[in-house]
This record gives structure tokens, sequence and C-alpha cells, in this order.
DNA sequence: TCTGGGGTCCTAGGACCC
DNA sequence: TCTGGGGTCCTAGGACCC
């Protein structure tokens, strides 16, 4: 346990509604609300004018409009959000190298691990923290709140209780003083199910768990989670600070506005769905072994059906064709408000692209070689070994594997009747023609994308702000049909840069205005009105900028 | 007009192996 | 052959977080 409070945790104050206020003018002091849009959106970030009217994150969009009418209701704009976030995160660089970002809003900082470790204690983590919270200010104009103790677990509960605005520092030996009064909810991983039976054994408070014997923790809720329940009510938390992590899975998933019922238009939901997947996992330089396929009911019962290949892919076709013998297992009966699609069982295959056709790639020595990329793709689905216990397999021996390797594992899960699972088209061809399928596959995902745009930056943005919409990003004509969103940046060839307020019944509202300057003025367009056009969002203007 | 989207971690049961 | 313990992999579901 460390001696000085040396961990540093950050979060800004209603983040994403605060970049919006700092972003719209007209919005300054007024309630924010972002989040969907749509018949089913819920809340993202509700801004503190609007919490007042008790409008909070997660609640549903429906009623927050019933709570706060008069709110402004936007859509995200991850990619503004994502510009302010690098800067927050950079300030962060500066005080260690070991800065953990757990959301774009959201850090913890080693403190002890950087250039003013050696001199820490509770006076200098202080200033290090204020001088911070005054850099951010300066830099984005936004405001953050800042907890600083001997533990991730008490710095966070101290940001917590510093909002907004503000910086708790919770000094080694005061943590029971902070944590002993506080519900259970405050404890990370005590949700709404964890607080239900905690409540019916009479325990309420932190306090309350502190006190409660801990096998009677781990018979509730299991042994992991009961025994880190009594320890972090305790104060007791040793976790280290981790700046690099690994994504563990990629998925991607929509609700519709009316449930899908009909079997064509969810296979070509999944299609879609897959391509945005296989999209990112290829731009993400990764590849998968396990899909997932998720379908919510309209009784938001939520059922997952997932396999296993034996080898990791990033092959389109390869996933698609699993996607769709995981949906095939599931009844239709009533449709689906949800899909999702995922690849789990991540691995590396960063430099798949830089040597393809130049590395070697063989098969038969290639026992599990993840260093090469297309012997990892090519050769190792050809191996089929998976570590299920089975043997030699590959698609072109579709027969003799079955005879002669694949125990109980491979029939299992009925793979073994599409061989095509791994090895992409069915293609049995030698590793030379299969990197070229590679290649073809590339170029697909990438014109399978909304908006083939040009940083990965931008195009990891995209299908987040459609899907938060409900609807595709906007594409001029397309359809014959335009639709404008909320909170949208636009620009319109007189009247320059703004942002949509509203639409309906043919017609678009937008709001001239842009950060540095005075509140703007609305005008109202036809929604094909040529000259008026999507953009993407204006960098913040330091504060001091504007005149407002 | 109840309940987004992208994740992580845990549990439990069955299969399989030694 | 009728009884096992430990470990790992796979699948499904659920709680939780931002």
């Amino acid at each position: 346990m460390r001696t000085t409070p040396g961990i540093l945790h950050l979060d800004m104050d209603a983040f994403y509604a605060s970049v919006e206020q700092a972003a719209k003018p007209s919005l300054r002091g007024k309630a924010v609300i972002v989040g969907g849009v749509s018949g089913r959106g819920v809340v993202a970030t509700a801004s503190y004018e609007a919490r007042v009217f008790g409008v909070r994150s997660a609640m549903s969009t429906a009623e927050a409009r019933r709570r706060c009418p008069n709110a402004a209701f936007l859509i995200p704009r991850f990619s503004a959000y994502r510009e302010v976030s690098e800067q927050v995160m950079a300030l962060l660089g500066e005080l260690s190298p070991l800065v953990e970002p757990l959301s774009l809003d959201e850090a913890f900082v080693d403190l002890e691990a950087g250039p003013y470790g050696a001199e820490l204690d509770t006076a200098k983590a202080t200033r290090l923290a204020e001088r911070l919270r005054a850099d951010i200010r300066a830099t984005t104009g936004l405001t953050a709140s800042v907890g600083l103790a001997p533990s991730k677990l008490v710095a966070k509960i101290a940001s917590e209780a510093a909002k907004p605005d503000g910086l708790v520092v919770v000094a080694p030996g005061e943590e029971r003083a902070l944590l002993d009064p506080l519900p259970v909810r405050a404890l990370w991983g005590v949700g709404p199910a964890t607080a239900d039976a905690m409540r019916k054994v009479g325990v309420t408070t932190v306090a309350d768990i502190a006190a409660t014997d801990p096998e009677e923790l781990v018979r509730l809720f299991g042994q992991a989670h009961g025994r880190a329940l009594h320890e972090h009510a305790l104060g007791l938390d040793d976790r280290p600070v981790v700046a690099e992590r690994d994504a563990k899975s990629i998925s991607v998933e929509d609700t519709f506005e009316v449930d899908l019922a009909d079997r064509t238009r969810i296979a070509a939901e999944l299609d879609r769905l897959t391509a945005r997947c296989v999209e990112r996992l290829r731009a993400a330089g990764r590849s998968g072994r396990t899909v997932v396929v998720k379908m919510r009911r309209y009784d938001f019962s939520t059922l997952t059906r997932s396999e296993t290949l034996r080898a990791p892919t990033d092959d389109l076709a390869v996933v698609r064709e699993t996607v769709h013998r995981l949906a095939a297992q599931v009844d239709f009966t009533g449709g689906f408000r949800l899909l999702g699609v995922g690849v789990t069982s991540l691995a590396d295959f960063a430099q798949q692209d830089l040597f393809a056709g130049q590395e070697e790639v063989e098969e038969p020595a290639g026992e599990g070689d993840t260093e090469t990329a297309a012997g990892a793709r090519v050769g190792d689905p050809l191996k089929g070994d998976g570590g299920t216990g089975g043997g030699p397999d590959s698609p072109a021996d579709e027969a003799a594997a079955e005879t002669v390797a694949d125990g109980g594992t491979g029939e299992r899960n009925g793979r073994d009747h599409e061989p095509d699972t791994v090895g992409g088209s069915g293609d049995p061809d030698g590793p030379g023609a299969s990197g070229g399928a590679d290649g073809s596959g590339a170029r697909e995902a990438g014109q399978g994308g909304a908006e083939p745009s040009g940083t990965a930056g931008e195009a990891a943005a995209d299908p987040e702000a459609g899907a938060y919409g409900g609807v595709p990003v906007f594409h001029p004509g397309r359809f014959g049909a335009t639709r404008w969103l909320p909170g949208q940046d636009v620009h319109h060839a007189e009247h320059g840069p703004g942002w949509v307020q509203g639409s309906g019944v043919g017609r678009v509202t937008v709001r001239f205005e842009t950060p540095g300057s005075p509140p703007g003025r609305i005008r109202t367009f036809p929604v094909d009105d040529p000259d008026l056009t999507p953009s993407s969002h204006l960098p913040l203007s330091p504060p001091g900028d504007s005149t407002s």
C-alpha cells in the first residue's frame, strides 16, 4: 500500500455536453442532453443544467424529454470529443508516463512513476493536481474533477466526491473515513443487482460491507467478486495503473427502431454488421478466432451464439459464413430489437500487408507461428488443430479429416460439416493464392464502409455517429431522401458553418455559430437545399477568444 | 415511445485429457 | 471397468462500467 496519495483519477465534468456547449455558444448555460435521439435512444450525458430536472445518463431519451422538454437534444459527435480527449490525455502525459485511460473523459495517472515521483508528498501531489485542472481549463475551456489517493479505488471515489470542478485529496490512513458512510453503489463493481442482493441482507453502506464476514460475501457474490468487495470496503486496493491494454474483443451492434422479424432483412443487417466488424478488426491489425452473434428480443432478453474457429481470421467471407451459421441456430419468432456481431480471442496480425507476397509461408513447419502473418492466417487453418485435440484437417481433405482425426470435439459444434469455416472461400489452394485473396478482402471491407475517409480516426468515428442516430451518416441524395440529425455540423455556401438544430416536414433548421463566435442566428432551409452540406467539426477555440 | 453501444470480467456446465 | 481429481477449452449468460 502506498504511503502517498500518488494515484490521480481525472474525470471531465459532463464531458460530451460540455464539449457541445463549448462548440455551440447559444447552448452555454442551457440544458443540453447528448445521446440517441430516436425512439429507442438513451442519454449519454446531460449538462448540469439538465440534471436539475432529474435527467441522468442511461435514462431513455423519451423519459428525458418528458422531464426536460426544452433541453437541446443532440447526437454525439465522437470525433470532436476524441480531439478534446487527446489534448487532455497529453496534459496527463506530462505528469507521468503511466496513464491509464478508461474512456474519452476519464483516466488514472500514477504520479509516483513520473518526474515528480521522487519528491511526492501530499502537498506536492495537491499542487500538481490543481495545476493540471488549470491547464485543462486553459487549453480546452472545460472543467475537470480530480481525486488523489493512495489507490485507484479511492482516487476514483474521491474524484466523484469532487464533482463538479473540484479536487479531493485522500491521504493514506484517511480512506475509511471517506468510504464508510457511502452507499454500496459507490464501490466499483456494485451495480443494481449486487446492491439489491445486499439490501436484502441488510447491507446498505460501505461500512456494512466491511463489517460483513468475507465468507458470506463469497457465498453471495462468488469467489472473485466477494473477496474484492470486502477488501475494497476496507479501502484495500493494490491494482497498478496500466498504461497499454490490448483490446480483447471487437464488436458492433445496432438497435432498430422497429423490431426486425423478416429473415431476409435480418440476414442483410447481419451482413452489414459483419462488414463493419471486420473492417474495424482489420483496421486494428488484429484477427479473431471466436465469432459471436448477439440478438435481443422485444422483451429485452438477449441471446448470444458463438463459434470458435480453428485459427484466427480477419477474412470477411469466413466471418460472414460463421455469423449466418450461428444465426441459423436461433428461433426468429417475435423478431429482434437488436443485432450484433463480434469477434474475440484476438491475435495480432499487425504486419500482414507489409509483408504480403514477401514472406515465405511454410505450411508444414508453421506450427502456431503468429509472426508470419500469412502463415498464421493460411497455414494454421489448414493445420486444423485448434487445440481441440483434432488432427490434420483441411478443406480439401474434409472426408479424411473427419475419419482420421476430429474426435468428439470436432463434432460437438458441428463445424466439420462446414469445411469453409476457416479456409476462407473454400479455396484449398496454397498460401500464395490465399494471400492474394486476403488482399482483395481488405479492399472489399474498405469499400463496404459507410464513408471511405482519409484517416483511421475518421473511419472509426463515422460508424459510431451513425449508429447513434439509427441511420447511416448523411449521404446527399442517397435513397432520394436526406436526414439531418440535431447537433450535426454543417456548412452553408452563403452563411458558412453551423449546426443542425432540428428538421422535419421537409425543412431543416440550422444555427450559424462557431466556438469563437457570439450566439448565432437560426435559418431554415429545404432538406435538400444543395447549398447545405455536412461538414467535419471545428476545433474548439481557446477560452478567451470568444467575444460572448 | 422503457432500457445505446462498446467493452471487461466472472461463473457454470459439459467435454475432454491425463 | 463404474469411479476420480485436476486442468483446459468452449459455450451461454449475466453483471458491470463509461
